[in-house]
DNA sequence: TTTATATTACACAGACCTGTGTAATAGGGC
DNA sequence: GCCCTATTACACAGGTCTGTGTAATATAAA
């Protein structure tokens, strides 16, 4: 009766290989044909777990949906580490982009699964962000925090293109400006400008 | 001796309707036949004005690279309208991201001429930043350039995702914030925080 | 061993893709 | 009229892709 046999073993060796496929050369530039290939593995076998490269496509992008683990580092560290973790993936050879963006602009905003899938990842992170700007008594955390996604997302496109670990810290930089406006006791002094945005 | 014979009809109609396609569609996912049958011409003649595919790819991305026409507004003006255009192009239906990202993201990091017109068109973004925050003598324009054209990236992405203008509301705030931040007068009265960023 | 399941090799259908070859045709300038 | 160029229709080569069908084989549990 135990419920998983302890054999998902091929499942995921070809999850694996697809995400990496996936994500380092594109969704519709990788064939079914070379993810068996690059596992040594028949197509058919391939076909028999998974339906169709669409579900295949679908796993790929719900496994890339992780959320942060909870840290008990200070809510102010964690949002700025979130910029210095990205400095080091940017730094990585094989950091393309974000999947869920990738995959929204290739696949067409036709695609109701994709840009599902991305439309809440994006979201998640947006509230993460929010939660600890809430717990930081950030004034408009909700704002802060889409403004926070952006420098983001800004990042991630412009490394994608440019390949410069520099976006990172620019995003940084960025973050804590908005940061020290909204109130929050950042690196030095706290201070409270609160410019008026509108 | 007329230098242009006033009949670049065929090859300009080509090229609309090979962006239009491009653009909302992707680059992978339009096939040459598709772009000859939508403007009613035979294959052959869009292969006599282009000699391949990867021709009309770039020279799709070449039309897409313009330069922001010289305006009389205050530096600051034409630094804010950037995001109140963004706000614009995002409520309109036709818009699917940033062509230069998106063409990085689906064709990869390997094809080189794809990669190298997409650093020109973002660094001459971030250069037109520059030369305006020059002349307002705002602190660090270098890296404020930077900060800037990762905000008009960030809600590029975030409105290819969501589908949603107030993106582009977002980055206006955050730029100025970092406006004010930096020392140049925005809306309200001026201030120089300079919160230190490092 | 027997039985059930997973996997394999391999061919193949059907679709789509880029790019070319060719001969007929249209249309404007002289 | 004549000539030149652009364009057309159309077939086709050669490749890739997704997905299926099938019969043989391995593997592990009973």
């Amino acid at each position: 009766m135990a419920p998983l046999p302890a054999k998902p073993a091929m499942k995921d060796r070809i999850l694996e290989t697809a995400d990496r496929l996936f994500y380092l050369q594109g969704i519709r530039a990788v064939g079914v044909d070379t993810i068996a290939a690059e596992i040594g593995i028949s197509k058919r076998t391939l076909y028999n777990h998974f339906p169709s490269k669409d579900a295949l496509i679908s796993a790929y992008l719900a496994r890339r949906f992780v959320q942060p683990r909870p840290s008990d580092k200070s809510p102010v560290d964690q949002i700025l580490d979130t910029f210095d973790a990205l400095e080091r993936r940017f730094a990585a050879r094989d950091f393309r982009g974000c999947p869920f963006v990738n995959a929204v602009a290739e696949l067409g905003g036709e695609d109701k699964s994709v840009r599902k899938i991305a439309i809440a990842f994006k979201e998640s992170r947006r509230l993460w962000f929010r939660d600890l700007l809430v717990q930081l008594g950030a004034a408009d955390p909700e704002g802060l925090a889409t403004q926070l996604a952006l420098l983001v997302d800004g990042s991630i496109a412009q490394d994608l293109v440019r390949n410069d670990p520099a976006m990172a810290r620019a995003a940084k930089a960025a973050a804590t400006v908005l940061l020290a406006n909204a109130g929050v006791q950042v690196g030095g002094a706290a201070q409270k400008p609160q410019v008026k945005t509108r």
